[in-house]
DNA sequence: GACACATGAGACATTGATGTCTCACTCGGG
DNA sequence: CCCGAGTGAGACATCAATGTCTCATGTGTC
């Protein structure tokens, strides 16, 4: 008898699953099947019930974190209202994908292939944001759409790591990165 | 006779196959030691020569990482003048290294057994250099410097990754980085 | 209590990366 | 002209990760 009870027949949740993984893998891409599991709190074989291996894995991790953030995008309704707002809804529905998110921007073995066409659309969401910030004269025009987008990504990240390395406390993240994209670091009159 | 003619002696630069290492690396951390050599523009024979294996190279880009960090910061002297000149300074001396740097906040697989020694070292200074900002009022307290310091570090790797994915122009990084990084993206009055 | 279901543990063959060779070639120098 | 250093190409054995099994255990349901 080698095998110890620990009382629990419930279903995998995947998603935690990928969450988990997620946060593991954009820190060690090379870790192993058996990493992962164990990350996760399951079995290699259970964990290859339900993804056939390592690309299928990858490839969930994908779809999962694109869905996430289009949810989030749409969540946060980010077309709406002025850009300012829009941004900190925005960074307050993406924050619990963090992880998700760090891994879909870091990892580009990914784009190997053929990008995924879902990026595409989250991407040009991003950028119409920041440009209309900038039109409506919230944003500085000296700063790309595109810069602003790929700091987001940055910070989103660096946040993540930051927590997950207890650099900073799990709480209040959201702000934290609001207030410095937005604001800089910088001693401002209006704040 | 199946050797072509490459016409080319020279005893390989190592700092830039490092360089070239950590870019792939950074976005492809499963990358094998031949496309390694490939990007580096290298046989694998011949990496293998310089680096005695995938280890060793992993723990020479580490070295020469921190290395190149910290002569960065000694270089933009962190310690001396306003800590906002300091910053700038420090962005500009840091940019040519943003891929060595990238790739060591990024994989913490290195981090598995124990942390580098120099990297606390490190991280100390930076540290430092924001809580002297917050301390002579040129930075807003509400950010801990932990938080300022991940976020640079997360801002530098991001800057990296969008020029080489083309997505913003290879000059003036810097500019974009400290701007964003002191001022945010938000129209300011004293800009 | 019997049963189906999901899981954990582990055996096993296979594959791909890795580490170590040897050999041919080129270039620079004596 | 020859020689040595440095490199590229490729063969080869080895090893770790992977993919596929089987079987035992635990849980929830009936």
């Amino acid at each position: 008898m080698s095998h110890v009870s620990y009382g629990c027949l419930m279903t995998v949740d995947k998603s935690q699953v990928l969450r988990t993984a997620a946060t593991l893998l954009t820190r060690k891409a090379t870790a192993s099947l058996d990493e992962i599991a164990k990350a996760a709190g399951i079995s290699r074989a259970t964990l290859h019930r339900h993804f056939a291996g390592r690309d299928a894995l990858i490839e969930a991790l994908e779809e999962m974190g694109i869905a996430r953030f289009e949810a989030a995008l749409d969540a946060a309704a980010i077309e709406e209202g002025d850009a300012t707002g829009a941004l900190r809804r925005l960074i307050t529905h993406i924050e619990p994908e963090a992880a998700l998110l760090a891994f879909l921007t870091t990892e580009n073995q990914l784009f190997e292939g053929e990008p995924h066409a879902g990026w595409d659309r989250l991407d040009e969401r991003m950028n119409s944001l920041f440009r209309r910030g900038q039109e409506s004269g919230e944003f500085r025009v000296d700063l790309t759409a595109a810069w602003c987008t790929e700091a987001l990504y940055g910070l989103v990240g660096a946040a993540a790591w930051a927590v997950h390395a207890g650099r900073i406390a799990p709480r209040g993240t959201e702000k934290l990165i609001a207030e410095l994209l937005l604001g800089g670091v910088r001693r401002s009159m209006e704040q």
